[in-house]
DNA sequence: AATCTGACTGACCGATCGGTCAGTCAGGAA
DNA sequence: TTCCTGACTGACCGATCGGTCAGTCAGATT
């Protein structure tokens, strides 16, 4: 009995490992890794507690595994929706629906890598988060840098910048929507579809009237000269 | 002068409880409430764990405590930079750039409150994330309102969207900086007026070129065919 | 002086934690 | 049949968890 990477192929009909996996990918997204105990997933898998060190090494080993398992689901479905039609402003779209609706049917992983985030990552993890959350950058940062080639969108826009605040409004609206569902003001809580569609038109837009935008005030503070350097 | 200034200072009790929910909320931010032992609590604070039991009943209670504290230390600061001056757009900018320095500043209680998020808070918590994510996106809703009440912003724009949107922006950076800080076509990491700068810009003007920008297409679909077409 | 009060501590509690171990059992190979 | 392998389990381990308790001690009150 070598306690070292068992991980055999699920060769028996057996679907233990999948079980196990799935009740620990719910407890690590629902309570966080320290709270998830291994007597609650053996529990929820329908198996002894022995049974899964005896598949997997130790409950660090049990999450990496919960890690990598979810993050090649994502990933393979990820492949699926990525055509790039034509009109940037047609792909921004897409891909905004299509990134939101991901999130949110994988909802437990998406906690998961949020959890992951907040916590002091140990450089290994890093790399997983970078690695999932990089591939949707990436083309979302190749399809804006494409609206800046053909002329359809400004030049001295960051496609960096709006990644950020395209991905960081799916995200946001995902993880803080218990949150702001009740506000008076919000009537997107339950629409996501209705949420992404107005976020793409007011990144592509802008919200200030037609009339109204001037030529770019380059890198120029307009008004407060205080330097609001921030410490740290 | 004297060297035993430094241990003596102990006379009034209340510096104990103050070093307590200091220690508290550090650790409760870095490894969330299971993770974060009342021992180690006890040891950063430099008392004994059961000192800590004797002024909180038990860890919630010391839980609720640290939240109370540090939500009475945003709110009183967040009462300081609240100072509308006329346009709108400067606003907009004053506060992104307030919003997420806060955030920066206060990175514990951010934690806190994102980590509370994650969880299945027990509604009583739910409502003091919402008190103090609410202060905020009210202030900003009121902005973004009276600025379309004036014509400066687009009347068919959502002010509780660009209000998510900003605000899901500033949360997002902060959140996901370590991760996106290495990623190559990333250049504001290090920069959150920057960050919150381009931000503004961006939610004003849009990313579309000025040429390209048609009249409000209601509820139509944004998929132009046309266009595409290198102009200047 | 005697008394009281409250901050404070070391030792301790039962429960639970992650993890181990000896052993049971079914099925394939010999 | 016998043997072997690997999935699987109940019982158990030391460590640590949140929490308790008897008691010490300093300072204010009487």
């Amino acid at each position: 009995m070598t306690p070292e990477t068992i991980s055999s192929p699920a060769r028996t009909g057996s679907d233990t490992i999948a079980r196990i996996l799935a009740a620990a990918e719910a407890l690590f997204a629902e309570h966080g890794f320290d709270a998830a105990s291994m007597s609650a997933i053996a529990e929820r898998a329908g198996v002894s507690k022995a049974n899964i060190f005896h598949h997997f090494s130790s409950k660090n080993a049990l999450y990496r595994a919960v890690l990598r398992h979810a993050i090649r689901e994502v990933t393979r479905q990820l492949k699926h929706m990525s055509s790039h039609s034509g009109a940037v402003s047609a792909d921004l779209a897409q891909f905004a629906r299509g990134h939101l609706s991901s999130i949110l049917e994988h909802d437990q992983f998406a906690r998961l890598m949020l959890r992951e985030i907040l916590s002091d990552m140990p450089q290994e993890r890093l790399k997983i988060a970078q690695q999932v959350f990089g591939e949707n950058f990436s083309e979302l940062v190749t399809i804006l840098r494409r609206g800046q080639e053909s002329g359809e969108l400004r030049a001295d826009v960051d496609p960096a910048m709006v990644a950020i605040m395209l991905v960081g409004a799916d995200v946001f609206f995902f993880q803080a929507n218990k949150v702001f569902r009740h506000f008076p003001e919000v009537n997107f809580a339950d629409d996501p579809a209705l949420y992404s569609h107005q976020a793409v038109d007011i990144l592509l837009r802008g919200i200030l009237t037609p009339a109204a935008v001037k030529t770019p005030t380059r890198a120029g503070n307009s008004g407060t000269p205080s330097s609001a350097q921030h410490k740290e």
